[in-house]
DNA sequence: GCTTTGACTCTCG
DNA sequence: TCGAGAGCCAAAG
């Protein structure tokens, strides 16, 4: 369906820069809402997958959270880009954070 | 058309 | 510090 509040999420998520990660929570309140389960949601049926980066958006906790092609291969990609990943959690997860707000 | 569930987050106990 | 409950939006049953 490609709603307007899902293309947002898929806008925000290809402003993510390489190495960086962002939450879902981030994403929602940038959108404007502040549910991050849309977002999580939306990323699960995302048409865009292998467009766009979602996996480089994690849980706030720093958790990477799910993945559809799987959260084994979210973290192999997270590891790709430079983020070092130990048990599910990011290890520098507030070093390289992303907030959109700040743009 | 209403109810349930989900790749979540925050607050209270 | 850990566990349970409430809240947000959207899609599926």
């Amino acid at each position: 369906m490609t709603t307007d509040f899902e293309n947002k999420v898929y806008y925000l998520c290809k402003k993510i820069p390489k190495g960086k990660v962002s939450t879902y929570g981030e994403i929602a309140k940038t959108i404007g809402n502040n549910c991050s389960r849309a977002v999580g949601n939306a990323l699960s049926k995302n048409p865009y997958l292998g467009v766009v980066p979602c996996h480089r958006v994690v849980k706030s906790d720093g958790c990477v959270g799910g993945f559809a092609s799987g959260q084994k291969n979210k973290i192999k990609l997270l590891r790709k880009e430079a983020i070092k990943i130990k048990n599910n959690k990011i290890k520098n997860f507030k070093k390289i954070i992303f907030s959109f707000s700040s743009s």
